[in-house]
Parts: C-alpha cells; sequence; structure tokens
DNA sequence: CACCGATGTCCAA
DNA sequence: TTGGACATCGGTG
C-alpha cells in the first residue's frame, strides 16, 4: 500500500480545480482557456488533470470542452456513455449540445465576466 | 527516465 | 473546407 496519497495533488491541479470552480453554472470552458487561467502554456496539461481527477465528482470537469467546442472527453473515455453524460450533466446546467458540438459558443466561459 | 494523455494550432491537399 | 501531423506541459509507471 503506498499510502492513502490519493488526494496528493500539485498545486498545478489545485489552480486547475480552482479555475474550474470559477466556472459559473450554465458556462463552460476550454482546456486552452483553462489552462491559460493557472498560467499553463499547454492545454494537455489540463486535460491531464482532469482525466486523474482526484476530485471526481467534487470538480466539475463535464464544464470543460475542447476550443473545437467539441466536448472533449469525459472520466477518461473520448467517447461513449460517458460523453452522453457529460453532455446530459451540461444538457441540466442550461448547455445543450448540437451534433456533438456546443451549441452556443457564446456559453464559453472566457473569466471576463470578472 | 520515458511514454502517454480528455488539446491546440499550422500546413497541405 | 477538411484532415493529418506536430508542438508543448505535466503526470504516472
Amino acid at each position: 500500500m503506498r499510502k492513502a496519497n490519493h488526494l496528493r495533488i500539485t498545486p498545478f491541479q489545485a489552480g486547475v480545480y480552482r479555475a474550474l470552480s470559477a466556472v459559473p453554472l450554465g458556462r463552460v470552458v476550454t482546456y486552452g482557456t483553462l489552462a491559460r487561467r493557472v498560467g499553463c502554456a499547454s492545454c494537455r496539461a489540463v486535460g491531464q488533470a482532469l482525466r486523474r481527477n482526484p476530485f471526481a465528482p467534487k470538480v466539475p470537469c463535464h464544464r470543460v470542452i475542447a476550443s473545437d467546442l467539441t466536448p472533449g472527453g469525459f472520466m477518461g473515455c473520448t467517447g461513449g456513455a460517458a460523453l452522453a453524460w457529460k453532455l446530459r450533466l451540461l444538457k441540466k446546467e442550461g448547455v445543450i449540445f448540437i451534433n456533438g458540438k456546443l451549441a452556443d459558443g457564446r456559453r464559453i466561459w472566457r473569466g471576463d465576466s470578472v
């Protein structure tokens, strides 16, 4: 057993979690914007942090989408029931996805609201 | 230490 | 306009 270091996260993931928390309900963020928000130049690093997501149901990773308006992935799956579930959660928040893409790109939180 | 990973951006056809 | 390849940062094994 390796110690219960399941909650062992780096300041980077904490920043991602914090930036995600700053996203108002009914709004989504892109990996690139989120990465930039945490002070990172790579969008992949953010996706990785979310993929590992030590705070699975605690972090609204379903609010994170790709800049291409594509849902990206969810729970480590880039397609399948996970994506359907993600779209369903967003739909409940008022975010509609059409043709597998975000219906309103204006719903993307740019962090300019603050 | 090396490889992978839920993206993004650019170039070519 | 669409598709493919490459670049980049961080985490985990």
